[in-house]
DNA sequence: GCCAACGTTGGC
DNA sequence: GCCAACGTTGGC
């Protein structure tokens, strides 16, 4: 099993929200390198759930992947926010997932504490300048982010 | 709202 | 293939 980061603005989406419905689609990722990510992921898989874009950024929780990648149909949805023009039905490039919730943190682990982790400082989360909206979590990682609860 | 950093686009 | 211009991300 292997572990991963993805971000959504909590106005989008929230973990909230996921916890409510209990199971969604994740889609209007237009990024190669986070799709590819996307594309890596397999049934069970688990992931943190960032909020970015907020008052709070930081991790709020965590997610499973519930079903692995398939085309996303927001790309050929021309109403959809995350509509691409140059996709088709016979080659969309995009991809999303079905994902189901975990876990809600009693408190959003916040960014500015996640970046004084020494042990977390390869994480593109806290490089300076990623902009990387889905990308891998060592298992290190992941125990490091636990034990800050 | 600002702006740094990055990815994408498109002219050449 | 280069690179300037533009659009987007996302913290602050």
């Amino acid at each position: 099993m292997a572990y991963w980061l993805m971000k959504s603005e909590p106005d989008e989406f929230s973990i909230k929200d996921l916890q409510k419905i209990g199971e969604a689609r994740w889609d209007g990722v237009r990024n190669y390198q986070a799709r590819n990510f996307m594309r890596a992921m397999a049934v069970g898989d688990e992931f943190f759930f960032y909020h970015s874009s907020c008052p709070e950024p930081g991790i709020a929780g965590v997610g499973r992947i519930a079903q692995a990648a398939y085309p996303d149909p927001t790309a050929l949805d021309p109403e959809s926010h995350y509509f691409d023009p140059k996709a088709s039905p016979e080659k969309n490039p995009w991809s999303a997932l079905q994902v189901a919730h975990v876990h809600t943190f009693p408190r959003v682990i916040k960014l500015d504490y996640l970046k004084q982790q020494s042990a977390l400082a390869e994480m593109p989360l806290v490089q300076k300048g990623s902009r990387l909206s889905v990308m891998p979590v060592t298992a290190e990682e992941w125990a490091v982010v636990m034990g800050l609860l």
